[in-house]
DNA sequence: GCAAGGACGTA
DNA sequence: GTACGTCCTTGCA
């Protein structure tokens, strides 16, 4: 008889570390070690043939309940940290492997591993029988039998070494300094931190094996304690003797243990083509399947994946994308199917999660440089850091630094104050700096290499502001994780601040700034709070940081979001940190001249006005403006608005203007007027930064329903164009002395990805063929040859292209067009006979929307309509409308987030040398060295034209237009 | 001092 | 008809 035994866990384990590359299947589940122990497994029976061919054989796995060493010495195993992330799901799968296998997979409640495998190699060594251990577990090198007939053998790839290792009585002296029988002495005198064996402090693996070679056993050392001469090693043995003896117990292996399974029911069994392949491809193991399925002589593509296992491509109905997770679980399990681990996982964390207790007393404070040492230490460890910067702003061009803090799990915190003011708070009190905090320089040298290990993740709640805070402290960070962008991710807008999603995830209520602040006139920054409350405000944050990212990222997997997240979301924060930090020049003499400009002719409208009017009023109030359109020059055709009042907008004003109301006009000329002033010439200069002398937005990843970017503080993304004297303000955003801006923009880019996705033909072939794609769908809809086209056919056809758009309705597109609705009904149906694709499109995400509650990109974004089946009919028609715009607006965001985070990476690889400064939906905006422009386009253009590429095969052609100026309306 | 509503700038 | 952010007035605290 020959036993084959395999240690499970600890392979997983092993494996996990020594494999670097993670691999995941289609639904971003992490698979390595399952794949690795696949390998392995496959290897052996190939490896091992003629007179080491096994028998017998079965793969042990540790039971995640208490053994008996618990109750020996309560610390045992404490410092363990919790399994990685990443490995968790790979547990019970390890387990399905082992069973697709064909082999005995075994795990018994109280016991570990190493007991079992111990057990069962003694009774088969009993019976005359040989034994191999596939392990590297030095614990069970106790068992190797120096005759031979029980070996181990370690199969964990390791770069240079062959992929089998045979241990020995010679390979365990080397380990040990003693034979296999005397090793649970050595270990039990010189300890193990990893597992919180306390051995014999002082006494480390060369002393121990020393002392037993000539000792013999632990308890005939203790017996001749005195004959040892030195000093120190006499007293150590004699004040531990009890720990030793406790040590001894641990790292003995139980050989008892009342195993489910007797040895004889261990014996090989034949590979079950019906139970392997399944599992195999739902793995999606492809190269494995090939060779097995050569070694056993199958054929593989006789079986399906198993359903229970594999990746499954979309959610199923409901609101809450976690609530869907769970009703899918909860469906599957009611079907006698087991939930997908990777959901079963994402629940499990949540649940666990929540219930870890909340002790602000624990958090630290770093007062000086050992303890933000021994932190550093502590991060180190843990490969893993929840961080968070406080600062004396909201912006983080123009925010100090106050203070750091740190959490390292559930529980964890320390904060790190750098920036505290003295005194209590009164701005004339104090005003030095606050005692008990480090050098902020100091500080910054010792965490820089800490931010910037690759090998420590670093998580975030809204990254990018921190990024570009510590940026302008010149601290690079690399490898992070951001909460925000978790969330947004998985549930959209629906969640923004860090008080929301810890009272919807964590069941506390989040902490409110403004109670640690104050608001108005009193209101503080972090920097005259005092560190006590700081501290603690600060570590609860990075505590909650941490808390939602275990509940949030399982998630990931769980829901097919990890694709999204890590190839779109996180990589793309840095690079707007990086806009951010860039800033656009803009030319305050400019906007000060059209600001005089615009005032004068404001001053005549509005004088003009209070004439027309016969008093004078408030131009700027729309009540004032009704009641003396509607009620005292009593005008016809007044609309009121949903809330009773009469109706001003810019389409009342000019309808009323073209029937000859002067009054009308001059309101209309007024409002453009005092619109280009407060919200451009005059509030922009305010934006100006004073160190840097540009204007620098903030962008906001997380906002947009649809995956777009907004744009706030000020809003770049609607400066004006459309008017001439709008046009004007675009004059004053310049480029730098000696630079030159580029514009480049998509070239119907949301009608192109409508062609697309609906698959239109027609649209595809115009698209192909470069034609005027508005004068195309006139000339198909009313009949018209493009040559001699006259503009109004056109403008009509361009209406109905971008009402298709937003989900056309005869009511918008008939007051977009001032014409009859019957009418736009009429072009709404004739557009829908000649491109009838697009009526399935729409009907299709109707549909969708009411059966998911939600649509999709073509990139996989996921955008939630919670509203899909309201009982109101105007809000159903909105959510309608919205769900057939939401995958076009939404795809044309993914493809200009796929571009902006290739383009610098591009741009640095040709050697050309372009800031990406600013982005407006379709459109990005470089400065660039003098005289690089044409150099420069070319690259930009390709970047951003194939950047759908290769995620998504686009049936379109996409096209950029880009120009170059000293300014942006010249390169517009 | 703040929230809501109206109006209007962009894609 | 889609998606945003900002400014101003109004009304209430």
């Amino acid at each position: 008889m020959h036993l084959l035994l395999v240690d499970g866990s600890g392979y997983i384990f092993r494996a996990f570390h020594a494999l670097p590359q993670l691999s995941r299947k289609s639904d971003g589940l992490p698979v390595g070690c399952v794949q690795g122990f696949c390998n392995m497994l496959w290897k052996l029976m190939e490896d091992l043939k003629g007179e080491d061919e096994p028998t017998h054989m079965a793969v042990i796995f540790d039971h995640s309940a208490k053994t008996f060493r618990d109750d020996i010495y309560d610390q045992y195993k404490a410092q363990r940290p919790p399994a990685p992330e990443e490995l968790v799901p790979q547990f019970p799968l390890v387990r399905h492997a082992t069973r697709a296998f064909n082999i005995a997979c075994i795990e018994q409640e109280g016991w570990e591993a190493d007991d079992i495998i111990a057990t069962y190699a003694c009774q088969a060594k009993s019976a005359g029988g040989k034994v191999t251990i596939v392990s590297s577990d030095k614990d069970l090198m106790q068992l190797v039998e120096p005759d031979g007939s029980i070996r181990m053998l370690d199969t964990i790839p390791r770069p240079g070494q062959p992929p089998l290792r045979w241990i020995g009585a010679d390979e365990v002296f080397a380990k040990f300094g003693v034979t296999p029988d005397k090793v649970i002495e050595v270990q039990a005198l010189c300890g193990d931190s990893v597992d919180n064996v306390p051995g014999v402090p002082g006494i480390g693996v060369k002393t121990a094996a020393d002392l037993i070679n000539q000792y013999g056993t632990i308890e005939n050392l203790l017996d001749h304690v005195d004959d040892i001469k030195q000093n120190a090693r006499r007293e150590k043995l004699r004040e531990n003797a009890e720990l030793a003896r406790i040590s001894k117990q641990l790292v003995t292996l139980a050989q008892d243990v009342p195993v489910e399974l007797e040895l004889s029911a261990l014996q090989r069994q034949p590979v079950e083509p019906g139970k392997l392949f399944p599992f195999l491809k739902a793995m999606e193991f492809a190269t494995i399947t090939k060779r097995l399925a050569g070694l056993i002589g199958a054929d593989p593509d006789a079986w399906e994946p198993d359903p229970a296992l594999a990746a499954q491509p979309a959610s199923p109905v409901g609101f809450d994308n976690a609530a869907r997770a769970e009703a899918r679980a909860a469906r599957q399990q009611a079907q006698g199917r087991d939930a997908l681990p990777v959901v079963v996982h994402a629940r499990e964390q949540h649940e666990k999660v929540r219930a870890i207790p909340w002790n602000p007393d624990t958090y630290e404070v770093l007062e000086d440089a050992r303890s933000l040492q021994r932190w550093i230490e502590v991060i180190y460890r843990s490969g893993i850091v929840a961080t968070d910067t406080e600062t004396t702003g909201l912006d983080n061009q123009t925010a100090d630094l106050v203070g750091i803090s740190f959490s390292v799990g559930p529980g964890t915190g320390a904060y790190l104050p750098l920036g505290h003011h003295a005194g209590d708070g009164d701005i004339f009190g104090g005003g030095g700096k606050a005692e008990g905090q480090m050098d902020l320089g100091e500080a910054l040298d010792l965490l820089r290499p800490v931010f910037a290990d690759r090998s420590i993740l670093k998580i975030f709640h809204n990254s990018k502001y921190d990024l570009g805070l510590l940026r302008r402290y010149g601290v690079e960070v690399n490898s992070i994780d951001d909460t925000l962008l978790l969330s947004y991710s998985l549930d959209g807008p629906q969640f923004n601040t860090m008080a929301e999603l810890a009272d919807h995830w964590l069941g506390v209520p989040g902490q409110s700034i403004k109670e640690l602040l104050g608001t108005g006139k009193s209101q503080k920054t972090f920097a005259e709070v005092d560190i006590a409350s700081a501290a603690r405000y600060a570590c609860e944050d990075a505590d909650m940081t941490f808390r939602l990212w275990r509940i949030l990222k399982p998630r990931l997997a769980a829901e097919n979001m990890t694709t999204l997240y890590e190839t779109i979301e996180r990589p793309l924060a840095p690079v707007l940190a990086r806009m951010e930090g860039r800033g656009i020049s803009v030319d305050r003499q400019i906007l000060a001249r059209l600001s005089g400009d615009f005032a004068q002719r404001a001053a005549a409208f509005e004088a003009e006005a209070h004439e027309l009017a016969g008093r004078k009023f408030n131009l700027g109030s729309p009540k004032q403006l009704g009641e003396i359109l509607f009620d005292e020059m009593k005008l016809e055709g007044g609309t009121r608005t949903k809330t009773g009042a009469w109706s001003t907008g810019a389409d009342v004003l000019e309808d009323l203007a073209q029937k000859g109301v002067p009054l009308a006009r001059a309101v209309v000329e007024w409002r453009q007027l005092t619109k280009l002033m407060g919200t451009y010439t005059d509030a922009l200069p305010t934006y100006i930064n004073a160190h840097t002398g540009r204007v620098h937005t903030t962008y906001s990843q997380h906002s947009v329903l649809t995956g777009r970017l907004s744009s706030n503080d000020p809003n770049l993304q609607n400066i004006p164009v459309r008017t001439e004297d709008g046009r004007k303000i675009r004059t004053a955003f310049v480029a730098a002395p000696g630079k030159t801006l580029i514009s480049a923009d998509y070239s119907q880019i949301e009608l192109r990805v409508l062609a697309h996705i609906a698959d239109i033909q027609a649209l595809k072939d115009a698209f192909e063929e470069g034609l005027d794609i508005h004068a195309m769908t006139a000339s198909e809809m009313f009949g018209v040859p493009v040559e001699g086209m006259p503009s109004e056919v056109r403008r009509r056809a361009k209406a109905i292209n971008f009402g298709i758009i937003y989900g056309i309705s005869a009511f918008g597109l008939a007051n977009q067009l001032g014409i009859e609705r019957s009418v736009a009904g009429d072009y709404i149906k004739t557009y829908f006979e000649r491109f009838p694709g697009i009526k399935d499109y729409m009907d299709n995400q109707r549909r969708r929307v009411k059966q998911d509650g939600y649509v999709m990109t073509i990139f996989g974004r996921k955008i939630n309509f919670p509203n899909a089946n309201s009982s109101h009919a105007a809000e159903r028609s909105f959510v309608e409308r919205a769900s057939i715009n939401a995958p076009i607006q939404g795809s044309a965001a993914d493809i200009i987030r796929r571009a902006m985070i290739r383009m610098e990476p591009e741009l640095e690889r040709e050697g050309i040398e372009a800031d990406m400064l600013l982005q407006v939906h379709d459109e990005l905006i470089f400065e660039v060295p003098e005289g690089t422009e044409e150099a420069a386009m070319p690259v930009i253009k390709r970047v951003m034209e194939g950047a759908a590429e290769p995620a998504v095969r686009l049936t379109v052609p996409i096209q950029v237009d880009a120009h170059a100026a000293k300014d942006w309306d010249g390169a517009h």
